[in-house]
This record gives structure tokens, C-alpha cells and sequence, in this order.
DNA sequence: CGACGGTACGTGTAGAGTACACATAGTGTG
DNA sequence: CACACTATGTGTACTCTACACGTACCGTCG
């Protein structure tokens, strides 16, 4: 198997509806403000919303990047069963973050609510 | 002047709900569906649906690319006033293309419908 | 006339960002 | 004891982007 189910997907022309790499960093902030959470629980947290294309590698360094700029904190924790996980926690300022980033995200899907409209606009013209 | 009104906006993390570029081919597919345009032009329509980071460097290459893969043909059009324009239209196979992509961006768009959604659900109940 | 600003098309390139492969390790099962 | 699954993390070749730059036409203001 590739990596825990990772698809080739889209990063070129090709967009086939997934969500693009530009909204992980928004999605992870969004997941953790309904709790706490490891890289591999967060992986399939952002698939299910059509992040294929993020693997394991951009979610660890993201979750660093997001650590480095203070909006999570981390720490390790046992598991009762597999190795241990490293757990991540928002601060206060990343529950600012991801409640700002809820509004950008609505406003990204108004944009394409926008454009959507755009065309059956032209369409009941001609 | 920068270079008509390109902003400088959230290539990296800020992201303040302008659109990714990975929405820039999409678009123009979707805006070519409304009749031919020329580059100029499509800048000015794809800052209307929140991809302010996009430049005309940017369209003209992405616009070529989409003639190099059949999608769109252009001819030179004098115009009355300034410089001679290069006037893009869809080809049949464009239009095809357009329409799939009016079903990705539906798609990308209920994605982030559900990611919001995932929070009021988590919200209602903690 | 000549300078300037607006329209318009296009390219060159340093630097940022990504995908994929790889390295490591604990646990349960056959 | 080999394999699969869970889990975290790094190395790096490649791709893509932003920004700067180059070209050129037209109107207008002095």
C-alpha cells in the first residue's frame, strides 16, 4: 500500500473536487477546535473532508509550522496499544486563529458559490 | 502601481478567504463558458471571485497551457483602442472540461460546507 | 512633440512549497 | 519471527508561484 491510503490526486490541472493543500492548515485549526488530537487521527480528519492529497509528512510539518507559530502546544502521550502519540492542543491564540480561519473558509465557499452562479446567470441569458 | 491592483495576500498561511490559486484554471474554464474573453479581461473577472493573488503572468501561462492541451483556441483581435488583444474561446473538448470542473467546484464547495458544518455539530454538543 | 498613464501581452528566475520515498519504532497475530 | 498496522518524523528532487522586467499601442495634457 502507499501511505495510509493517500490518493495521487490534483495538485496539477487535473481537480477533481478535492480541496486543495491551501486549506490544511485551515482544516487542522478547524479540527482541533473540537478537541485534542495526533497527526495520524488529523490525516483522516482532513480526508473526510477532501483533503486527499495531504499525506503524513505535510501533516507533521504542519502541525510544526502551527506549533513554531504558537496557535498549538503538544505533548507526548502512551497509547494503550501501537507507539506513542504525540498529542496537539490549541492555545488561546489558535482558537482566535481557527475561528478566523472559520470565517475565511466560509468566505472561500461563498467565492465559489459566486462563481457557480456566475454561470447559471450567463446561461439564462443566451 | 504594483501591476493593476494585484494584492499580496495569503500565498502562505494567512489565508484571509481570498481563493487558492489552484482555483485559477477552474475559473477560467468557468468564465470562458460565458463567451470569449482575452487575459486582461479574465484578471479582472477572476478578482471578482476572490483570487486576488492571481497576476496576468500567471493567467497568460495558465492560458497557454490550456490552448497546449486543447481546451481553448486563440486568434489576435484588434481592438479600437490600445494594443491588439489575444482572444481566448473553448473548443468543444473546453467546454466538456468546463462543465467537469463546475462539478469539481460544487464539490470542493460542499467539502467546505462540511467542514463548517463539522463545527456547529461539535460546538451543539460540548 | 514628448512624457505619462492606461491597456495589453508575454518571459525569466529566485525562492517557496510539495510529493514521495525513506527511516524508526511499538504492538498484535498467525 | 515475519508481517501488518499504528505512529512520528526527515531528505530532497521537483514543481509552481510571485514578482520583476521587457515590449508596445493609444489618448491626452502641456
Amino acid at each position: 500500500m502507499r501511505e495510509h491510503g493517500t490518493v495521487p490526486a490534483a495538485r496539477d490541472g487535473s481537480f477533481d473536487g478535492s480541496l486543495p493543500r491551501s486549506f490544511l492548515k485551515p482544516a487542522l485549526h478547524i479540527a482541533l477546535l473540537g478537541g485534542p488530537s495526533h497527526g495520524y487521527e488529523l490525516l483522516e480528519y482532513v480526508h473526510r473532508f477532501g483533503l486527499l492529497s495531504v499525506d503524513l509528512g505535510g501533516i507533521y510539518r504542519t502541525l510544526r509550522l502551527m506549533e513554531h507559530d504558537r496557535v498549538v502546544d503538544s505533548e507526548w502521550e502512551a497509547s494503550e496499544a501501537g507507539p506513542p502519540r504525540r498529542v496537539y492542543e490549541l492555545t488561546d491564540a489558535g482558537v482566535d486563529a481557527a475561528e478566523a480561519y472559520l470565517r475565511a473558509v466560509a468566505a472561500s465557499r461563498a467565492h465559489l458559490g459566486d462563481l457557480l452562479a456566475s454561470v447559471q446567470l450567463s446561461e439564462s441569458l443566451g
